[in-house]
DNA sequence: CACACTTACGATATTCGTAAGGATT
DNA sequence: AATCCTTACGAATATCGTAAGTGTG
């Protein structure tokens, strides 16, 4: 039984009308004439009864309708699930970062990407951690930046580097310290993101296993309002390692910050390899060798 | 997406060489690598990696090994299934009797199909003359044994017999009668089943044609009931022909009855033979062929 | 007699197998 | 050099559309 015959029935049992089937199968009407009658000689029994005036579904081809309906839709389904997936290859990759990430690194690593690769092209998803976790689960994108999560699911994580997280303090508090404790930061008005951040979840988990709670004094929404408040003396705030460039360039001092330490890892969070596209691996391959360079 | 690419791909992958997967296709090794070559180009993208010395599935042709599987056994087992019920080795038959007749000629009649048919299963549903006739004008039922019908809709009646009623009357009441009369039966309390009942109604219809009007003693839902009132000396009934048997066990009398005798067709009531299902078709060749046999 | 499905037949397109070509070990 | 996939090309097959045929209302 062959897919053209099964859309000729389909076709016809949905006018019981040769002309139109024909027309909507882009056939001339014996043609339709003819393909139903090999289907129904190779199935062994009639699937219309049909004079020249009417043509009916018999008893058998009723029963068959439903099945036969849902064997072409999976049939095109699983060939559009497949198209798609090489389209990836061939045209797009879609992935998601942390906003930190998404400013910092990623650009630098996206264009490793594209001068190797300059026939595909890339969408980021610059979104909070969570919400990178959750488009990767949902299948929705490929590969996700984001810090390490519980490993729970049949995703894998790769690491790319450990983040030790900074203080950022405004030019004129500079004293002659080259590393500040987290009892001398706080001592000073308290900046950080509003609430969904995953830099101040983090921030916040690692001070309450230091057995500190965080008294904030300003939030923003975006971590270069944090470095303009910063820089405007309204504070000291805590930012990933990767920030510091930005952040310096913002006119604040940047610090090391010790008990506790914050150190998060950052890497990408997919689908085991197996599954990829091809555009997915090659760009995790280029994310995984920055990390070795950096070695 | 024709049939026989995703048998291709599926052979290949299954021996991941092209010589072996050809041969099991009954192809030359040539024309498997051309189906190949257009269902991938038709894709958009290679399913398997190879060069001349090995062939392997790509990450897309890995994941769309499970689901081509699947869709290709879903196919060929619809195939086969409608395969079968045309050649009545699957499928399921319903029909409706009436309950005297359900219960006396039908079950022989169904074994002698079954024994032909014993794939096909069986559903049948014992209700009143009037409920068979509208199961089938309702298209709920293929096949409907009852007594001839008006002849208004489309649908055909094929008679089987013709059913002379047959009085039943309590063992001591015997007489050297060999048939009776309604006058003379009407001597003695008259037991019938209830309201709704095909064979009720062909009694009071054929006295009232005689300008007789049936004085209804006792009354009872089935046959068996009436049939053991009777036996009980309480009275006497009118049934079919065709209850004898079960009446003689019953341990009553059997005469036959005129003045007027009451003759009903039996028959089979369905949808022009062109509309019906296979095993529905053969059914009424078993039960027109018992006609037959009993002439 | 008109409409709608079927059959017939010639043209086109597809598929196939044989033979030659090319790449990898 | 041997093996195995790909390409080339002519032949067989299948499919299609036009036109004629058939049956039903």
């Amino acid at each position: 039984m062959t897919v053209k015959q099964l859309r000729a029935f389909l076709a016809l049992a949905s006018t019981l009308n040769f002309a139109e089937a024909a027309a909507k199968l882009c056939l001339s009407q014996p043609a339709l004439s003819l393909l139903l009658k090999n289907l129904e000689q190779r199935i062994g029994g009639r699937l219309f009864n049909r004079n020249t005036r009417q043509v009916n579904l018999t008893a058998e081809g009723a029963a068959f309708l439903a099945t036969a309906k849902t064997l072409l839709a999976n049939w095109e389904d699983a060939e559009e699930e497949l198209r798609l997936r090489f389209a990836l290859q061939h045209g797009k990759l879609v992935l998601a970062a942390m906003p930190f990430f998404a400013a910092t690194l990623l650009p630098e690593l996206l264009g490793i990407f594209r001068q190797r690769f300059p026939q595909i092209s890339i969408e980021v998803h610059d979104v909070l951690a969570e919400r990178v976790t959750e488009l990767v689960q949902q299948g929705r994108i490929e590969l996700g930046i984001t810090f390490e999560p519980e490993p729970a699911t049949d995703l894998q994580f790769f690491p790319l580097y450990q983040d030790q997280f900074i203080a950022i303090v405004p030019a004129d508090l500079v004293k002659p310290y080259t590393s500040l404790t987290w009892q001398q930061l706080l001592q000073h008005d308290f900046i950080t993101l509003q609430q969904p951040s995953g830099i101040r979840r983090s921030v916040v988990q690692a001070l309450a296993q230091a057995g500190i709670e965080l008294q904030v004094t300003f939030e923003a929404h975006q971590l270069a309002t944090v470095g303009r408040m910063v820089s405007s003396g309204l504070g000291v705030a805590v930012v990933p390692s990767l920030c510091r460039q930005q952040m310096q360039e913002q006119g604040v001092q940047c610090l090391a910050i010790t008990e506790p330490a914050i150190i998060k890892t950052v890497g990408v969070l997919c689908q085991p390899r197996s599954r990829l596209s091809a555009a997915a691996n090659a760009m995790l391959d280029v994310l995984l060798a920055y990390q070795h360079s950096e070695c």
